[in-house]
DNA sequence: CTGAAAGCGCTTACAG
DNA sequence: CTGAAAGCGCTTACAG
C-alpha cells in the first residue's frame, strides 16, 4: 500500500479509501482511482485482512464447532452453513469437539483468541459454563441441534420429541408392539427428548417396557450397541422393532444384525432418526426421520447475522422433520 | 494488557513476555510471573490473536479447498486434518468450490487476504494459473487427490490408476467379461487415471468397448447417469458390470437401478471407487476400491508443515489404496 | 531483571 | 478533493 502510494505520489489514507471502495466518502476523482486499482492489479496487490481486522475490530470470520465433521448430518449442515456465509463475505472456522468437553472449552477458547464475529455451535454436555463465558463476552452466538435449558440463548433446534413419537406411533400402527429404543446416554436435549418421545407413546399405548430401553456410552459404543442387539434379540418375550437414536448407533446396529444374521424386517423392524445418504441404495426398508438440516444451517446463520448486526433478541426455532420410508 | 500492566505498575512489554511464555528469554522473576498470569486470569484476559499475528507475521491458521465437504469421502480427509492441526495449534478455514472455477479462484483469494499460513487443496479443472499465483507469494501449498502434471507443487494422490486396474482385473477373474465404466467428464489426474486403469486393463483382455464407456457432465449429473444407466441396460450384448468412478456416481446409479428393477449382482455387477459409511447396513455385494483416507489427511499436513518450517522440497506422495468387498 | 519505543499494515476522524 | 497523524493490541530488539 505505501508502496502504491509512493508511486503515485499520494498518501496511504488516499489508496485505502479507493481500494477499501470508500473512494466515494473521500470523494476521490474518478481518473485518480483508475489509477490506483490500476496499479494495485499490476503490483499484485493482496490487501493484509489481519490488519484491517486489527483496525476495524471485524474479522469476517465465524466459528463452527461441532461434535464431529466427518459425520454426514454435520457435514451436510456445515455445507450450507458455509456457502450462506461464503455469500455473506465471511470465512468459516470449523472444530470437531468429539462429544468432549475439553475439545469443545479449547475451540471456544481459540476461536475467541481468533477474535471471530460470531459463534454457531453444537453444544456438548456440561459446557453450560463455557456458552455462559462466550455471552458474557457479547460474541454473537447461536446454538444448533441442542441446548441447555438453563441459559437463555438463541437456537435452532428441530421437533425431536413430537418426531419420534410419529414415528414409533406409525409403527405401532403398523402392529410392531414390543418396540425397543438404542440411545446414547447423554444428557442432551435432542437425545433426551427423542427417548422421552419413543416412551411416552409406547407408555400410552401400554407397551411400554424399560427392559427394552438400552443406553450406550459414547466412548464405547461399538461394543455396547452389539451388547444391546445381542439382549434384545434375546429376549423371551420377541422384540419386534428397533429404534435406533442417531444415524450412527443405526449404521453399527444393522451392520451387526446383518453379521448375526437378524432379518429386516423380517425378523426385526428398524427406525432411524436421521437419514443417510446410503438408504437409496440399500434395498431394507427403513422408516426415519429426515431433518431440514438445510434450513437448520441457513435459519443458524440467518439468527447469527442478526446478532451481528445487533440484534439481542434471542430467538428460539424449532423446525418439523418428516418422518420418511426407505423403499 | 494495558490494563493489566497498570495495575501491576510494570509495562506491557513484560506482561507479553509472561503471558506468550517467553518469561525466561526476558529472564523474568518467578513471583512477578505469578502475579500476572493470576492478575490476567482474574481479569479474563483474552488475548487478542488479530494483534498478534500482524506482529509476528503468522496466523496459526491454515486454509483448506474441498469440491465439497459434505461429501463423505473430503467430510472425513478434513476430519483428520483438523485434529492434526488442532493438536500443532492451527485452525482452519475451509471452503468449497463445487468444482467450480471461479469458486475456487475465490477461495484462494480469501486465503491469502487472511495471511494463512498455508493452503491444502483439491484443485479444480483448469485452475493452473491461481494454483501457480499461490506459489509466486511462497505460500505453503499441498495439493490433494489431485494435480497438475504442469506444475511441480508438493501433492498427496493415490494409486488410482493402479487400484482401477486391479479391481477390473477381480471381476474379470470372477467372469464378467462386458463390463463398463460411468466416470465424470473432467478432465483431472484422479479421474482420468481411473478411467485409464479400467480402460487398459479391458484391453489387454480383449474385452474392450468404447460404447461402454460413458462420460458424465457433474452439473446434470443425475440425468447423465441415469440416462447412462438407461443405455448400458438397452445394450444388445448384455453388459456384466458397472464400474462407477466416484461415490456420487455410484449412489445416484444405484438407486436408479433399484427403481428399475435392475438387481444387483444377478442383473449387474457393481464397483465402487471409494468407500460408502452404509455399505455396511446395504446388504448389496459392492467391490470396492478404499483409499487411505486418514493418511492422505496427515500426510498432507505433514508436508505442509514441513514446508512452513522452510522445506522449499516439492514432495510427490503417492499412498496405496485396498480393494475390499462389502459382504 | 525490566521499561520505553518502534513497528506490523491497515482505517478513519480531522484539518486543510 | 487530499494528506498527516493517531490508533487497533500485540511483539521484540534495544538500552539500561
Amino acid at each position: 500500500m505505501q508502496d502504491i502510494a509512493d508511486r503515485l505520489g499520494i498518501s496511504r489514507g488516499t489508496v485505502s479509501l479507493v481500494l477499501s471502495g470508500k473512494a466515494k466518502e473521500g470523494r476521490i476523482g474518478d481518473e485518480l482511482q483508475n489509477r490506483v486499482k490500476e496499479l494495485a492489479r499490476e503490483l499484485n496487490y493482496i490487501p493484509n485482512e489481519i490488519a484491517r481486522s486489527l483496525s476495524t475490530g471485524v474479522t469476517k470470520t465465524i466459528g463452527v464447532i461441532v461434535p464431529d465433521i466427518s459425520n454426514e448430518f454435520f457435514g451436510k449442515m456445515i455445507f450450507f452453513i458455509q456457502e450462506q456465509a461464503k455469500y455473506h463475505g465471511y470465512a468459516v472456522i470449523t472444530i470437531n469437539t468429539n462429544e468432549c468437553l475439553k475439545d469443545f472449552d479449547e475451540a471456544v477458547t481459540i476461536l475467541m483468541n481468533k477474535q471471530v464475529d460470531g459463534i454457531i455451535l453444537v453444544p456438548v454436555e456440561g459446557g453450560n459454563e463455557i456458552v455462559k463465558k462466550i455471552m458474557s463476552r457479547k460474541i454473537p452466538l447461536v446454538l444448533i441441534d441442542r441446548f441447555y435449558e438453563d441459559i437463555d440463548t438463541t437456537y435452532i433446534v428441530t421437533d425431536n420429541y413430537d418426531a419420534s413419537s410419529r414415528a414409533i406411533e406409525l409403527i405401532l400402527n403398523e402392529g410392531y408392539k414390543r418396540n425397543a429404543v438404542i440411545c446414547y446416554d447423554i444428557n442432551l436435549f435432542a437425545l433426551t427428548e427423542r427417548k422421552k418421545g419413543c416412551i411416552d407413546v409406547l407408555k400410552k399405548h401400554g407397551v411400554y417396557d424399560e427392559r427394552l430401553i438400552k443406553n450406550i456410552h459414547y466412548d464405547n459404543q461399538e461394543i455396547e450397541i452389539e451388547k444391546a442387539i445381542t439382549d434384545l434379540k434375546n429376549e423371551p418375550d420377541k422384540v419386534e422393532a428397533i429404534f435406533f437414536c442417531t444415524r450412527r448407533i443405526f449404521l453399527t446396529g444393522v451392520k451387526y444384525m446383518h453379521q448375526q444374521g437378524i432379518h429386516i424386517p423380517g425378523d426385526m423392524r428398524v427406525i432411524c432418526f436421521d437419514e443417510v445418504d446410503a438408504f437409496s441404495f440399500a434395498n431394507i426398508p427403513v422408516t426415519y426421520i429426515k431433518q431440514p438440516i438445510q434450513q437448520i444451517g441457513e435459519k443458524a446463520i440467518e439468527a447469527l447475522f442478526d446478532q451481528i448486526r445487533g440484534s439481542d433478541q434471542a430467538e428460539h426455532i424449532v423446525l418439523n422433520s418428516e418422518i420418511k420410508f426407505s423403499l
